[in-house]
DNA sequence: GGATGTGAACTATTTCACAGCC
DNA sequence: GGCTGTGAAATAGTTCACATCC
C-alpha cells in the first residue's frame, strides 16, 4: 500500500468515525469522495485495494468499512509513539494528542532540559534526553516524532534509530539521513508556508466587490 | 510549477543558504541531492525547470541559484501571513517563525478568545476574531494558517475567503470546502502520525544486534 | 436509474541514458 | 573522467467508461 492510498484511508477513517457519531448506516462512493475531496472513482479504487466491498443498492456500510480500514492502518496490540523535544512545539503536539483514542498515545517524551525529567506535561510522562535508547527499547517505540533544534534532530533519530524505532514524523527543518527501510514523514511548517505562498494569488489585490 | 516541484525548490534553497553560509560557492547536482534526498537527475531537471544552468566543469553557482529559486518562490514585495487560533499550536507555530527571515512573518494573529486581543505573542499582535475580515483586507494578507480546532475551521476559512486571503495552511483535522482557485497545504498531524504507524516495522522486535 | 468493481486509458512524475562540454 | 542538459523510457497515480447488479 503506498504513502498516498494509506493517508487517504486515514482521511476516509476520520469522516466516517463522524458520519457513524450521526448515525448514518450507508453512503456512497461520491459522498465519501466529496467529504475527502477527492473523485468517486478513486473512492472505490481505494476501497477495492483494500478489498472492502459495497452494493450498488445501499453502497458501503459504515461501520464495517471503519473496521476494515482500522485493519489496515492500525497495529494488533496499539502503536508505541514517542516524542523528542519538549518545546513550544513538542508541547502543542503533546497536547494535540492528550485524550484522542487509546491507539494513538504518545507513550513518553524527552528533552534535553533535564529539568524537565520526571514532569508530566499534557498528560505525558517526560524523560532526559540521555535515557532516550533505552526506554524507547523498554516500551517497544515505533514511532518517533521530532520536535527538537534543527540542529539536534539527526542525532535524536539515530539513537532512536538504534533503539529500534523503525518510523519517524519530523518536524525539524532538515533534511535527515536514514537508511532506506527506515520512514519518514516531513512535517516542514516553513517548507509548507513558503509553497502555500507561492501559489497566493500573483495577481494584484483583486479584491472581491 | 508544479506544488511537487515548489516543495523541493523550497528544501534545497534551505540545503544552499546553510552551504552558503559555510562558505561553499559551487556545487554539483549528485552533492545537493544527497543533501536534499532525491536524486541528481531530479535536481537537475528541476534546476531546468526554473531554467538555471550550470557549468560541467564547476557544477551551479550557490549564490546565484539561492537568487534563481527566490525569484520562483518569493513574492516581489514580501508575503503577508496571518494565524488564526492562539492556542497550543498556533502559539507553537508562532514562536517557531520569529526571528526568522523577514520574507516569511506572521503579521497578524486571532483568537476567539477576546482577553488575547492586543496581547503580542511570540512577537505577533493578537485581535479579536470578530475583526478579521477587516484586518486581513486591510494589511493584505495572502496566506492564512489555520490552528484553531476542527470545528471552526471551515468558518475561518470562509471569512478569510472574502477578505482576499487566497492561500491555506491547514492545521485543523478537516477536509475544508474551498473552490478550486484556493490553495490548501494540509498539515495533518493525526493522518500523519496513523501513515508512520503503517510504515513502523510490522515484523516482531528487530532488534539490530 | 443509479450504484459498484475494474480493465484500459490517460496524466503526472521520475529516472534512464547519452550527446556535448570542460 | 565526470559533469550538465534533456529527449525518451519507465513508473506511479488517477480517471474514464462500461459490464453488472439491485
Amino acid at each position: 500500500m503506498t504513502p498516498k492510498v494509506i493517508h487517504r484511508l486515514s482521511i476516509y477513517r476520520r469522516i466516517l468515525i463522524e458520519l457513524q457519531a450521526q448515525g448514518l448506516a450507508y453512503l456512497y462512493s461520491h459522498q465519501l469522495a466529496a467529504l475527502a475531496g477527492g473523485t468517486a472513482a478513486l473512492v472505490r479504487r481505494d476501497l477495492m485495494r483494500i478489498g472492502f466491498t459495497g452494493s450498488p443498492a445501499r453502497g458501503y456500510e459504515v461501520t464495517a468499512l471503519i473496521d476494515a480500514v482500522g485493519k489496515v492502518l492500525d497495529h494488533p496490540e496499539g502503536l508505541r509513539v514517542a516524542l523528542v523535544g519538549v518545546g513550544n512545539l513538542g508541547r502543542a503536539v503533546l497536547a494535540y494528542f492528550l485524550g484522542r483514542k487509546p491507539n494513538l498515545t504518545i507513550v513518553a517524551a524527552f528533552d534535553s532540559d533535564s529539568a524537565l525529567a520526571g514532569r508530566v506535561i499534557h498528560g505525558c510522562r517526560c524523560h532526559a534526553a540521555t535515557d532516550l535508547a533505552r526506554i524507547c527499547r523498554e516500551l517497544g517505540v515505533q514511532v518517533g516524532i521530532i520536535t527538537v533544534p534543527a540542529a539536534a534532530a539527526q542525532a535524536a533519530v539515530d539513537t532512536m534509530r538504534e533503539a529500534g524505532v523503525s518510523s519517524f514524523v519530523n518536524f525539524a527543518p532538515v533534511a535527515l539521513r536514514l537508511p532506506p527501510d527506515v520512514h519518514v514523514q516531513e512535517m516542514d511548517i516553513t517548507t509548507t508556508v513558503e509553497k502555500a505562498g507561492y501559489f497566493a494569488r500573483r495577481d494584484g489585490e483583486a479584491k472581491p466587490i
